[in-house]
DNA sequence: GTTGCCATGTAAACTGTTACATGATTTC
DNA sequence: GAAATCATGTAACAGTTTACATGGCAAC
């Protein structure tokens, strides 16, 4: 009864949105943009595998008119509760540090999942965290340059600039849903 | 004899730049940017010890007027050579997709432990993947941009402004390192 | 009739996480 | 003398990687 990893998440938001075959996710991870995630049999089947045996997913075999055999998996509605849980989880500090490709991995299922409301709200904890993240990076950058080698100094840099981009981005994004909402009211 | 975790190499290149323990290394992960490793003991102490088995790093043990004992780690020239050759690997366009992280951490020990040279040559196959990549997922974007949820939509602009991040500061390094060069001659 | 792709999986080895454990030293 | 911090580790477990394995189907 454990925790799904970000993988399990990943598999049961795409199974989510349309039932699919081990093989039709292995096929997203190689050819789409989700291309971040391994399209591994060794990682894939054994969490499709993990999915089913927590009763977050279930497979039916499918026989169109061949012998060869494909497992097509749905989600289950405790996957589905599980899977809102995790989306609607707030965003920590540590989210920000150590788990960003897990935020944006939640934001990309949120929408449709657990609706624009949770969705800016997401929004406005991922731009504090983030706001309150970029200060500390600063400050080390500020206090440490001068004993940095270039490389390991443009190397922070570049962590500082992507942490500034993101705030940057999760700002744009509610200024576009709260327009949203004001041309429909 | 396996190849070592991005952790060991972290742990290798920090030991090169000084002589750490176990402990003074679960500082640095917990107190500076390098705050995307995890500091936990079960993490550090074993990859330590992985390296000692390896002959990639050394251990002596401190008595420094206290009974408490305090295993202090220092590079081999075996674990020296091991850290120069990942280094000195040619940047893969799999790396930009899902070893970024790795790139950085490589980046930022380069020109003190492999020279400048090779430093902007790394910028160079970085770049070049970066301008690879970057395209495809553009074309993705515009093809599926329509069938997408609006977070969907947007966690992908993410990705892809992220990448064009990181290709603007690959470049702005190379016209760094080319003005140092010219200053010197 | 053989090459290559479709589709599924397993096994071994390794790494990392979480939680626990221990004892020494400093600070109040 | 109690609490916090220094400093080191271990154990159980889960997840990933790599490599291997299998058999059906399609094309040439």
């Amino acid at each position: 009864m454990n925790d799904n990893s970000l993988l399990g998440f990943a598999l049961l938001g795409l199974i989510h949105q349309q039932p699919m075959s081990g093989y039709d996710l292995r096929k997203i991870f190689a050819s789409t943009a989700w291309g971040t995630f391994s399209d591994s049999p060794g990682a894939i089947y054994p969490a499709l595998g993990r999915l089913e045996a927590r009763g977050l997913a279930r497979a039916t075999v499918l026989e169109s008119s061949s012998l060869r055999r494909r497992r097509v998996f749905s989600i289950a509605p405790e996957g589905l509760a599980a899977f809102k849980e995790w989306l609607m989880q707030p965003v920590t500090y540590d989210d920000v540090i150590r788990r960003i490709s897990d935020l944006m991995v939640r934001f990309a299922f949120m929408d449709e999942t657990v609706g624009v409301e949770r969705t800016e709200e997401f929004l406005g904890e991922f731009a504090t965290q983030m706001a309150a993240y970029i200060p500390t990076l600063q400050q080390f950058l500020r206090a440490h340059a001068s004993k940095m080698t270039p490389s390991s100094r443009l190397a922070l840099e570049c962590g500082i600039q992507e942490y500034e981009m993101r705030l940057r981005w999760a700002r744009s994004c509610i200024a576009l849903y709260e327009q949203k909402r004001r041309n429909q009211a």
